[in-house]
DNA sequence: ACACCATATGACACCGGTGTCAAACCAGCA
DNA sequence: TGCTGGTTTGACACCGGTGTCATATGGTGT
């Protein structure tokens, strides 16, 4: 048998002498096939090393078995650990999965997306932050009937649609850290007002540092864009305080890796001088000098379940959907650069 | 017209007043269709937003419209970039990008691979190093008349099958810029021997080196595995040594970045005492201090061209392939983590 | 005027599967 | 025996496009 010839469900059905409608059903797992005749079906496809046509499944079953990763998040760690989590599932299901990167800034891209779903036929998509905040979105998406989960920093949302990365849980780690080591006096750098993960953050670390009696005081924040080179222009207005802040909180680790380098620039060490924080625990954190403490949400766990939440969807399992894990909380990875504050 | 409404091509050819064999002309822009016809086919199609169905298309053309990425690089940041370019090609030409990593330790990894294009009908591949290194690879996609580019950093294939990514001449950069600025002794670190790349970058080093007049002695070679462990590890075994180099270079960033923190580690002013390089312009490797200087392969780029050629390949234009651009000239960047040695 | 050829168009089978429905089969029961 | 109802199976249309081939049309050369 040349490797290149096609076997299609004719040859089987020739092989085990019944017709492709009752191979059809073998595949499928449809009931009232007889034991004999199930054995003969199987041992054909199986001596053939037959597998059914995707397009031809699909064309026929109005499918298209292929799901769609829609992100506009910049940061490549973040896309491949989402993508690695959504692959594992998609493979042992027949599911493909495909890349969709979109310019949220872009005018129309919302209609973009509809017309590739359209196109393609998308089963389902899974939304990345930032564009999977976009309620205009998700009302496209429902008006062409497109089965979506996303992940979200807030719930706002059945859980059947969602995964919950809970920002505030995260946050509000950080901040007790901080606080036992001794600070009082920290700096904060916000992501962007545009992003409602990077207003939950801000909120949860205000909030988080009130409950244990401290303020977080407006010349004590500054608004970046989630890029390494805002994280260090930032840090550097945070620092040139006449009385700097002996610890800066970024909202990412972009940022915080940028808060670092500024201190470097004027000198100031970490952590015996100032203590840095970051946010996301990207794989570069780890591989600085100081090590750079930061939270790390599981994102490759959240892709695994929110994709496993949307095949659920594509098999109208609504139950089922909603019944996986919806919540993850974050882990606090203690690495170096955080220390007592000098007295 | 509800937004969920399926538009097939019956539609446009009762809408247009022809037969859908005139129709299927008109999209796929074949001769021997009269002007008058053309347009009243070409405004119901307007008119109805058609856009064939992929999947039928694909059924009746033998074809998917779709084209893989596999790899097995593990540098998200490559991915992405190489992605990128890649996309840049598929959308404006209706295809479509699956991605498929594998692990290439894996036993049996080819025949997966083998059994997913087969499986997806998929059009045409586009490997990245190292997978993209493998002749069992290419004899497995060649024995199942499987499309293919492969980014190399050794020519050995036609120029319609290959971009080539030229390791030597970015690493004789890196030669010239040390032996320029007065380093003699140079220590170096290799990347992985089973990677033919790390090969080339080493050879290319120790040729550079010795065209003008240096030797890379044993002792100022450590092999690493391409990670940022492995390059902290051989940096504190090259700067133990009595009289330890001048200046590192390391075959990649992350190994560059983890000398950097080795030197850092025992005190080593960065680059004043010692200087570092990379290669491949990681993201990172602006945004750490001091900056590492390295060298930029213009990996989307490379990306884009190759998507170029597959899909000169998949519409069998071998000769369209071989015109594209088959060679890109890495970038040297230079940045902070250079300077003369102490004398 | 007629043969001849190139261009324009449509009818119909086909790509490889699935849905529908009717027919064949078989057991149980009156 | 005849009827009923459930299980098993296959014939055939259909999903939405394209390939092949026959036919209709119109312009040339003689």
């Amino acid at each position: 048998m040349e490797p290149g010839k096609k076997v299609t469900i004719n040859d089987v059905a020739r092989l085990a002498a019944v017709s492709k409608k009752t191979v059809s059903r073998v595949i499928n797992n449809e009931p009232n096939v007889g034991a004999e005749t199930l054995q003969k079906v199987k041992k054909a496809i199986e001596q053939l090393k037959y597998s059914p046509n995707p397009q031809a499944r699909g064309l026929a079953f109005r499918r298209s078995f292929l799901l769609a990763m829609i992100y506009d998040n910049p940061n490549p760690a973040y896309i491949t650990e989402a993508m690695y989590g959504a692959l594992s599932q998609c493979r042992p299901n027949g599911y493909e999965l495909v890349v969709h990167p979109c310019d949220s800034s872009h005018n129309g891209v919302y209609e973009d997306i509809a017309s590739f779903i359209k196109r393609l036929k998308i089963d389902g998509v899974l939304l990345l932050p930032p564009v999977s905040e976009s309620e205009e979105l998700i009302d496209k998406l429902k008006a062409i009937d497109c089965h979506y989960v996303r992940l979200l920093s807030v719930i706002s949302e059945r859980a059947s649609h969602m995964i919950h990365f809970n920002d505030r849980e995260g946050v509000r780690h950080v901040a007790e850290h901080l606080i036992e080591l001794g600070h009082r006096d920290i700096g904060f750098i916000q992501g962007p007002n545009s992003s409602q993960s990077a207003i939950e953050r801000y909120e949860g670390f205000r909030q988080a540092l009130e409950d244990r009696g401290l303020k977080l005081a407006a010349r004590r924040v500054a608004t970046g864009s989630y890029t390494f080179q805002s994280g260090l222009e930032c840090a550097e207005r945070l620092l040139k305080a006449g009385e700097p802040p002996t610890a800066i909180f970024a909202s990412n680790d972009e940022m915080a890796i940028g808060a670092m380098v500024a201190a470097e620039k004027r000198g100031i060490k970490i952590p015996t001088e100032l203590s840095v924080i970051g946010f996301d625990d990207n794989p570069q954190a780890a591989k600085i000098w100081p090590a750079l403490t930061t939270v790390n949400l599981h994102v490759r766990e959240m892709g695994k379940l929110a994709t496993q939440k949307l095949l659920a969807l594509c098999n109208k399992d609504a139950e089922g959907a909603a019944g996986i894990r919806s919540e993850l909380l974050p882990a606090f990875i203690l690495r170096q650069t955080t220390a007592a504050p000098r007295t």
